[in-house]
DNA sequence: AAGATCTATCTTTTT
DNA sequence: GATAGATCTT
């Protein structure tokens, strides 16, 4: 095995090597874009393990996406083809970690939940929040906003600030929701880290950091815990290497967690890009990349040289640098970078579609283009006229099972079953107006509260299912059917609607998943399905395929829940329930297909093109109006990140009449911040803006644009139910100021005329 | 209940 | 820098 990786050595530079063989007790990487910072993780990972023998066991491997995790252990699966999920345990994001040792390593019941509990959204704990807010009748303002403020203002009641921003009761909702969760047995992302964070801190000594130190711990709340662990010698468990990718993105929870799990002989090794922060606006810090530092006395290496993109390329980028040396280049040379104005965004696109066509004529793979914009509505035109021109593309668009409303509910289905102190997601079940029990939130609560079992089929079984004998037994996992039997699904679905044959098909498939799923984990379908309920809240979850399937008319996404929804440039991209549409799996920033990929800035970090379109660089998109320096700062470093992707190739352009009310028909000043040498100007801005087939188009694009909004707002408005005295009841299709549509189980749509009287609408 | 005042959102999206 | 929506003031 050694030899292999001395063959592999031979290719890292100096500074890699360096990283990859450091053992200070604590080390930050600075690595720059596209210096090999995952070849350095992994390799460090590999030397570890089999240069250094540390079990893969005692390193906890911590990354901010579902996605990246998932690399570096299919990368280690590579050479180690055996590779168990047991030996990377401890392999995954800050949540799916925390969420591991609170099941299996630390007493999560001296914090008051009990082993079995179940995790919930952001959504669900706002839903819970306004309950106890209603039942314990809190003045909390802003409720519209209160999942924002939940989150924002967590941070200031655990560092006990005294009171919210507004003066409210928000700080008397923390403790009251805390208690109710607890009641419930369930876990908000957060508590996952702070539960998890304050566990392994009980009954520590001997720390490098001191509890004092930690920046949320509030006066009391520590000395409220236990001081020790009883009976359990082997905790708190600290592994021996803890290793940290982008760790750039880190919030102060996620630090305080290192800080907790980092014993005195735990090495630390974390990697990150202070110019790649693009995501504080929800919530990271700063400077976390040097909080860290410091809070450790790490040592500090750098990544300089960059492998990906063409001298230009990188001259221009390290005018947007804002912190470290500079990049240095690996490459000679480098074209210039072009930039060009197009009248509106559908001559653009029309540029645009030419433009690779002529690529792919030239021997250009459509996989190796890719066309990034500032904002996700950008894409609709492009799409558009992508599709008319023949030219296959994806869009990159989060997809996630939360979407598809008949799995959003056999999930909570599920939960409830694995979880029944779980009230809220109970009613949730029972009262939903498509799949429940046709009830309302009220009567539902009276079914629990009351435990009427023998009320409703639905609400029986889900009492049930735990106790199950048979199904605690891992060789006694049973097929799909049974289950879908179990629960009286086909009932539920309701067999006569039209929608049934896809809602029943997509929940055999998950249920399908689940089965596997035990079958992978070894475990009874119980405990199994408990674990994949908790995996799929922190997965985002696109669990429905197996790994690098393939197929048509299916839902497929990566582990992250990322979906590139394809059009392949044939007509009707978004037909028919616009789930099912034709879609292609990413994995690991390797494309499959060969499509021209289209993105927001944010969504291409990490990854790399040959050849990178950034379009809309006009004053008021790029950058974006933003309100205060740290924001505008944060626009230069999202334009360093997209410029970066580029391999060979990169073109900018700006619309001379974009007809957007916030975006001026300017150029954006960041073309003015680039060397002049390396830009090479071109003005395409002819009378053919006036041409009649482009004003055609335009109208078209528009009209198909509206048309696909409409749909959108109507699947957004939630599903009102109506009755009818032949028909009984039904759920509101459409409604407008004469007629109302309505969709009846058996009967199908049926339009009436609102004079007539005969159709109620439930409020 | 009207009118004044405050607040967030125009954007990006992970767990 | 305009606007929608919630909250506060009277």
């Amino acid at each position: 095995m050694k030899t292999d990786f001395k063959e592999e050595w031979k290719h890292l530079n100096p500074y890699q090597m360096e990283a990859v063989l450091d053992e200070s007790p604590a080390c930050v990487v600075n690595a720059n874009v596209g210096s090999g910072k995952t070849t350095v993780l992994i390799a460090k990972i590999l030397y570890l393990h089999y240069e250094k023998s540390v079990p893969l066991e005692e390193m906890v491997v911590l990354t901010f996406t579902n996605k990246a995790a998932d690399e570096i252990i299919s990368r280690l699966r590579e050479r180690e083809a055996d590779l168990s999920r047991e030996q990377v345990r401890g392999f995954g994001t800050f949540h799916s970690v925390a969420l591991h040792l609170l099941k299996n390593q630390l007493p999560v019941e001296q914090m008051g939940w009990n082993r079995e509990f179940t995790v919930i959204s952001p959504d669900e704990e706002a839903d819970l929040a306004a309950e106890v807010i209603t039942a314990q009748k809190l003045k909390v303002k802003y409720k519209n906003r209160l999942k924002k403020r939940l989150e924002q203002e967590y941070q200031g009641y655990l560092r006990g600030k005294e009171s919210s921003r507004y003066k409210d009761d928000l700080f008397l909702l923390y403790p009251l929701l805390e208690a109710e969760k607890k009641q419930q047995n369930k876990m908000s992302f957060s508590d996952l880290l702070r539960v998890c964070t304050e566990l392994l801190l009980v009954g520590r000594t001997g720390n490098p950091v001191s509890e004092k130190e930690m920046s949320y711990t509030r006066e009391g709340r520590t000395k409220e815990l236990p001081g020790e662990y009883g009976e359990n010698p082997a905790l708190p468990w600290h592994p021996q290497w803890i290793i940290v990718d982008e760790v750039q993105d880190s919030d102060a929870l996620q630090i305080e967690f290192l800080e907790a799990l980092k014993g005195k002989d735990t090495r630390l090794f974390a990697v990150g890009d202070p110019n790649q922060v693009i995501y504080s606006w929800r919530g990271t810090g700063e400077n976390m990349f040097y909080l860290l530092k410091h809070r450790f006395q790490a040592k500090e290496l750098s990544l300089p040289v960059n492998y990906r993109s063409s001298a230009s390329i990188l001259e221009a980028a390290n005018r947007f640098q804002q912190s470290g040396t500079g990049i240095q280049s690996s490459r000679e040379t480098g074209g210039k970078i072009m930039v060009k104005n197009h009248y509106d965004p559908f001559q653009e696109a029309e540029y645009l579609a030419e433009r690779i066509h002529a690529l792919h004529d030239g021997g250009r793979a459509y996989g190796e283009i890719a066309v990034f914009y500032r904002l996700q509505k950008q894409s609709e035109i492009l799409e558009k006229v992508f599709e008319r021109q023949q030219i296959p593309y994806e869009v990159s668009v989060r997809k996630t099972i939360r979407d598809i409303p008949v799995l959003d509910w056999l999930i909570k289905v599920l939960r409830f079953s694995v979880n029944p102190a779980d009230e809220q997601v109970g009613i949730d079940v029972l009262a939903d107006p498509q799949y429940g029990e046709k009830c309302t939130r009220a009567k539902a609560k009276k079914t629990i509260q009351e435990q009427k079992r023998d009320s409703v089929l639905l609400y029986r079984r889900m009492m049930e299912f735990q106790g199950q004998e048979e199904w605690k037994k891992k060789e006694k996992v049973p097929g799909a059917a049974e289950i879908f039997a179990f629960f009286g699904l086909k009932e539920a679905l309701h067999p006569t609607a039209s929608s049934y044959y896809e809602d029943e098909k997509l929940v055999l498939k998950l249920l399908e998943k689940i089965c596997r799923y035990c079958g992978e984990k070894d475990c009874g379908l119980i405990d199994g399905s408990r674990e994949f309920v908790n995996r799929s809240a922190l997965y985002g979850v696109n669990l429905l395929s197996g790994d690098g399937e393939v197929e048509e008319s299916d839902f497929i996404g990566n582990h992250d829940g990322t979906v590139f929804s394809a059009a392949i440039g044939n007509g009707d991209g978004a037909a028919g329930d616009g789930i099912a549409r034709e879609v292609a799996k990413i994995g690991n920033g390797i494309f499959p297909r060969d499509t021209v990929k289209l993105m927001t800035l944010h969504a291409s970090k990490g990854l790399e093109f040959e050849i990178v379109f950034l379009i809309g660089m006009n004053q008021g998109l790029i950058p974006l109006h933003s309100q205060s320096m740290e924001q505008e700062e944060e626009e230069r470093r999202l334009f360093f990140v997209g410029i970066t992707r580029a391999k060979d190739e990169l073109e900018l352009s700006y619309y001379t009449n974009p007809g957007e009310p916030r975006v001026s028909g300017e150029y954006s000043r960041y073309l003015r911040m680039l060397p002049p040498h390396l830009l090479e100007w071109e003005e395409l801005r002819s009378e053919g803006e006036k041409r009649s087939n482009l004003q055609q188009l335009r109208r078209e694009v528009q009209e198909q644009i509206r048309e696909k909004r409409e749909r959108e707002e109507e699947k957004k408005t939630a599903v009102k139910r109506a009755r009818h005295p032949k028909y009984g009841e039904g759920i509101l299709v459409s409604e407008d100021e004469m007629t109302v549509e309505v969709e009846f189980a058996g009967y199908g749509r049926k339009q009436f005329l609102k004079a007539f009287g005969e159709v109620t609408i439930e409020a």
